[in-house]
DNA sequence: GAAATTAATGAAATCCTTTTCATTTCAAAC
DNA sequence: GTTTGAAATGAAAAGGATTTCATTAATTTC
């Protein structure tokens, strides 16, 4: 039924090799045969058959991503730019989404080696040194895209979380914020939350505010687990002059329950998020957040996958795309700046 | 290197042909040595090699997807439904984004086609006509899951965009507005902006508001894109009394936009979108909208799908998911209703 | 217990490419 | 006009599964 190698040969008048040939352009086939066979290609509306070739070949230009929570706008990015980067690299994407279950993991990656992938960005943050155990074993070049992993050969890109975290609530600090509260990520989040949780431990380390574990809520990246975070906070440590939700979305629930109680965003209290999710801008108040480029940490990711697939040297297998504090309207100094001191930003 | 069914036969003491039935649990194999080949499957960690298997078959368990704009809350929701749905039924997904282009979607068309696609979701809607063609002529079973395609061949699973608009237009002229504007999606899709457009069209009639193209600034989707179509409006139409936004995220780009410039929503302006985005609730204020979900949209659209793939007969090959009319905090009554006819909601 | 069924297994063909190796064609060289 | 070397082509094997058809083993039936 389908048109193959074989039917397009008959028609060219030539061989299947030449076929072949022709089609992979080989440079040893007369430009006038690989002219009849180009032409008999057309004719047919010849489509290779991907399944015989990758039997052959071995190679699928295909590369699994697995990831979980992927209808967070940052991540919907990310997606977004491992998709546009692929193509551009002549890739096709097997997607999966594993809800954060090892389980559902385990099974796209099998489905995924079964399939051949010629390698697998993995945006999963829960089980990762399992998954890890399991990808080193099989043998497929990996790309972590969520955080850094400090396994040396496990190649990653990531934002600096650590750094991030740190230059935001040294920033509260500084403009004088010392009753600050946080709305953190999972703890089963191994990798992005973990960071960031170090980058402030620093921060207030360095600003002389002692840690007080209580005063870290726990939320699962969603409006709503902001949003009655939030409520939590405020009930059990009234006098919070700041809060630093590990994302936008928290950052964004906190600020609805804070406004429904008739607290000023701003004024009384000042929010942060993390990420920088178009949104953010459109609030209002507008977020005062870390910003990066969830496509950029997709491109970065395949273009580093692409390398390690086809054996280039790869000068540094962990990769840091840049961030930056943005600060919007969302908060409010309690004591004055100098201009030039005023603004943190920092990129690495 | 990788282990073959034949090192499973080898190992198990049995033919090729047994073990592949072992694997396929056809009936007819001796329990006892089908024992044997599972023993034997486990220990060398056997993987089948499914370009093999493809090839032989002609069957892929995989669904291509190709959609635009997958970024956007709505669509994101409904790609995690097409996943979740897809990997229940036992497919795994090849997702391509067209970025609307029509050479991109032909493209990945010949991918997917190559890869012997059980079927495709198709969420793109430009240029679906000529889409449409190929698909048809490709002969792979189809699902359009972005609006109303009237080719009765063609199955398709979409909310009742003109009900919709119809429903919100509807309510924003009970509740007494008589100026109204509009943010409408790009002229060039050709499916739910036009269609939203119909019932807008129709609500205006039925109401006895004149229709006036002015009042329809057309944005992308992007909350920027609303933002500047409400400058626009204010400008041109400075006694408008409501906007409806095709989309949640352009509504909040307007909303944005009109508490910048001192006006209050909606005490001076309502606005309403669509499409029930959950960052709707939390932004203030909460905005009116169509509630409808990306996540069983696509559900409903595998559903669909694999009862085509699997020859089952359908009984209906349009498919509408429900939709609710949400009036939240950024809508204003101008005149007072009695209770009963307050909330006007409609599914089908 | 022999014949007739039925169940279980195996051998070999097949799916469609790529690629190695052998062969033919062509052009250059003497 | 041979010979030689390079360039162009073709034949056939290989890749790893499924499936048809033939064969053997196990039951059933009388």
């Amino acid at each position: 039924m389908d048109v193959t190698m074989k039917d397009v040969a008959k028609l060219a008048g030539v061989s299947l090799s030449t076929v072949s040939r022709v089609l992979n352009d080989s440079s040893l086939v007369r430009e006038e045969t690989a002219l009849k066979v180009k032409k008999a290609v057309e004719k047919l509306d010849y489509q290779i058959n991907d399944s015989a070739r990758i039997l052959r070949t071995n190679t699928s230009n295909l590369i699994g991503v697995i990831g979980a929570g992927m209808e967070h706008p940052f991540l919907a990015n990310l997606l977004k730019g491992i998709e546009a980067e692929a193509r551009e690299k002549g890739f096709a994407l097997i997607y999966g989404d594993s809800d954060g279950e090892f389980e559902k993991e385990q099974n796209y990656l099998n489905i995924m080696k079964q399939k051949k992938i010629d390698g697998i960005i993995l945006i999963t943050t829960n089980y990762y040194n399992d998954l890890l155990n399991i990808v080193k074993n099989y043998q497929i070049p990996v790309v972590f895209a969520s955080g850094y992993i400090s396994d040396p050969e496990i190649p990653c890109v990531t934002v600096d979380n650590v750094a991030a975290a740190y230059d935001i609530v040294e920033y509260l600090c500084r403009v004088g914020h010392k009753e600050i509260a946080f709305i953190k990520g999972p703890d089963l989040d191994l990798l992005a939350s973990q960071e960031r949780l170090r980058g402030v431990k620093l921060a207030l380390r360095m600003s002389d505010i002692k840690y007080d574990s209580q005063k870290f809520i726990e939320g699962d990246f969603t409006f709503e687990s902001g949003y009655s975070a939030a409520e939590k906070i405020m009930d059990r440590f009234p006098n919070t002059s700041a809060i630093f939700a590990f994302n936008d979305e928290m950052a964004i629930g906190a600020i609805r329950y804070l406004l429904e109680q008739g607290i000023k965003v701003p004024e009384e209290i000042s929010i942060v998020g993390f990420d920088g999710i178009e949104l953010g801008k459109y609030v209002k108040p507008a977020l005062t957040t870390i910003e990066q480029s969830g496509y950029e940490l997709g491109l970065k990711s395949i273009e580093l996958l692409n390398q390690i697939i086809e054996g280039q040297e790869v000068e540094d297998n962990k990769v840091f795309i840049p961030h930056k504090l943005v600060v919007r309207e969302s908060t409010n100094k309690l004591k004055n700046l100098t201009e030039e001191m005023e603004v943190g930003s920092k990129s690495s």
